[in-house]
DNA sequence: TATGAATGAGGCTTCATTCAT
DNA sequence: GATGAATGAAGCCTCATTCAT
């Protein structure tokens, strides 16, 4: 199975039965609230206000500020998963096609819609935060592909195997993160060089650091 | 020159007079809280009463919330530069060389005092929200270092320059920040590796990353 | 004439054409709740909730919030009155045998459903609340039949007559109200003693009150 | 020692700083709300509101509403075993004669400051709340106090002895209750029948109750 | 110098109730 | 008959900051 499980987990029926207008509107003036200022720092009377409802009409939708952020994030951890699937790499070519295409997606959605990596970075800031409560799951959910990924790459023999696989990953996590940021804020050199030849250089970082 | 001129850059001479006991006490407390808490996170009321001021005392030391924040992680940087020099190697061996003793330098420190690790942490979320202000500077400061290690690291040919520098110096960055972090929640895999070679593995993705 | 005459003194006639089986599941719901938290504790939310209904089917039934702790407390009323017959005492050891059979009854039906106590209790504490409104009846039939008994006493020389009337009864329903209170805190030692032990020794104090 | 020791155990120096005026005047507002609405009824906003403070100030005060009911039970505590020694009986009529002394004053106390009676009660009806927190040890000092009595009678044969002494406190405080929730409600004819009279007559249930 | 009383906007959440459908 | 979306006042509490003394 793919990646949409997730979904199922937070079903809040009433807000669902918004026309689609409106549930947009409000995840919409929330999730900027959010990735602006994070969970804490985020208003939810703010939100409240921007989305033109009043707060029973919000309390009546969600249960309280972290079931409204648990809902935006998931929206947004959809998005973010949309179109990636399960590897399937069967030699080490294979494979590090699969990841630089995973990062390209990645990339691309970071561009498109800066406000998932804003609302991401929020989430991951504070990891010990979400150990427990509705957000887990999709922690565990990142948590297991990536694993799953490095894993697979390790059996190809394409990825090293002297380090620990969590340190792998943190890092590997980091030099993407650190790219996007880079490339986010200098979206302009992106262009000037080249969003396809950008890409190349960048995907051959994370060779560097996977490789035996 | 050396690192110590951030210090004379923003004056508190109210603060300055009291006693080096004192002082510490009102940056120790507001560390804490800083730290655990970030800058929005964190409650000035709080600080107050932990360091046992009077708030008529701690707005005559300090102009507001931020003035005490920009204190503290000044103090706090100022402890993370200490015994970190300017670059000084004459070639590739020594430089990788003066890379590695920064990085163990940085991490003997993380190690030994959390919260500055959390510290700054807490300053690198919101880069965009100092890009004016009171730490302005500091942020100069660590890049122009930053920056200068890379050059020279090209000039000496011991760091690839087919990537713009400042890609490089977030890579680096983000590699840092994931080791850290990495060993910081796997203590116990680091004792059990032993520091020493943990080090070792550890800096091996610097260069990974940094060489041609 | 018995005492379900007050049944009909407040129709909610769309109430009363539910199924026997919802009707009971709202009352139950909503009892407990009123128990565990007086009226003014009490959440309408919760209760409807907790009934299965929509809001607009509760307001359909019930007027409002006072309205359905009317009706509940109408149903409690009822059934701590249920099996209680008016006094036909004719002489004096009969009149204490049907006391202690009155005390006994309430006694064994705070035992077996306390809930029914706690509501009591969360109406008795507020007696001016209720002097006007629906449950003002409910109030005025206690009062009567308890009056009526110290009557009969009185008039058949079981009970003293040189304090007044009103008196007479509020000392015994404290009394009464106090070893309840006692018997359900202490129902370890009340089975340790003996249930009927207890019992006697119980409205062996009803009588050093009353007794002239 | 008397029972002024209870005072000491809940400071709040910045309330007793205020001048007797205002100290008074907040207690007073504070201690009508708790009287007439009971701790979770009343309003704390109204209570501010009333005693024309700003919501800071009152948070400066007092930590929370809690806190303010605590210091307002405590006065209320303090004023009803003012005047309270403790027994000193040592022969039968003596200690009847105390008895009478204690019920005559709580019930004078009751009459000239029926708000005590309230929030006494308020505080009474739910005694599983203040089980742990501030309230506690008036509780336990209250609870004391009347074991000691009960105690003291028994050592001296004036008491019964064949019944719990649980029981016992129970019973004789619901008739204190009764009987003052009577004579509150029936205030015209205490002084009918003349209050000297109709006190005596009051205690004389006491005895009735407790006497072997 | 130094105090601490005072502010009031704003934080999140629950409430009983209404009304268009 | 019956629904459930919507209301907005009110709930308790924290905040950074000011200012008369």
């Amino acid at each position: 199975m793919g990646w949409t499980c997730g979904l199922e987990a937070m079903p809040r029926p009433r807000f669902l039965k918004l026309s689609e207008a409106k549930r947009a509107h409000i995840l919409d003036v929330a999730s900027e609230e959010f990735a602006e200022n994070g969970f804490e720092g985020a208003s939810y009377n703010r939100i409240i206000e921007r989305a033109g409802l009043s707060k029973g009409a919000m309390y009546y939708y969600f249960d309280d500020k972290m079931d409204l952020y648990g809902t935006v994030m998931q929206a947004a951890f959809q998005e973010m998963m949309s179109g990636i699937k399960v590897p399937v790499a069967e030699d080490v070519p294979g494979f590090w096609a699969e990841l630089v295409q995973y990062y390209l997606h990645s990339w691309q959605l970071a561009i498109e819609q800066p406000r998932l990596v804003a609302l991401t970075r929020g989430l991951m800031e504070h990891p010990e935060r979400w150990r427990e409560g509705p957000l887990a799951e999709m922690f565990a959910e990142i948590m297991a592909f990536t694993e799953g990924l490095i894993d697979r790459g390790q059996q190809l023999g394409a990825v090293r195997d002297d380090l620990h696989r969590d340190l792998l990953v943190a890092v590997a996590f980091g030099v993407g993160e650190a790219m996007d940021r880079w490339s986010f804020t200098n979206i302009d050199r992106v262009i000037a060089d080249g969003q396809e030849a950008t890409a190349q250089r960048l995907v051959g970082l994370f060779r560097r650091v996977l490789e035996p």
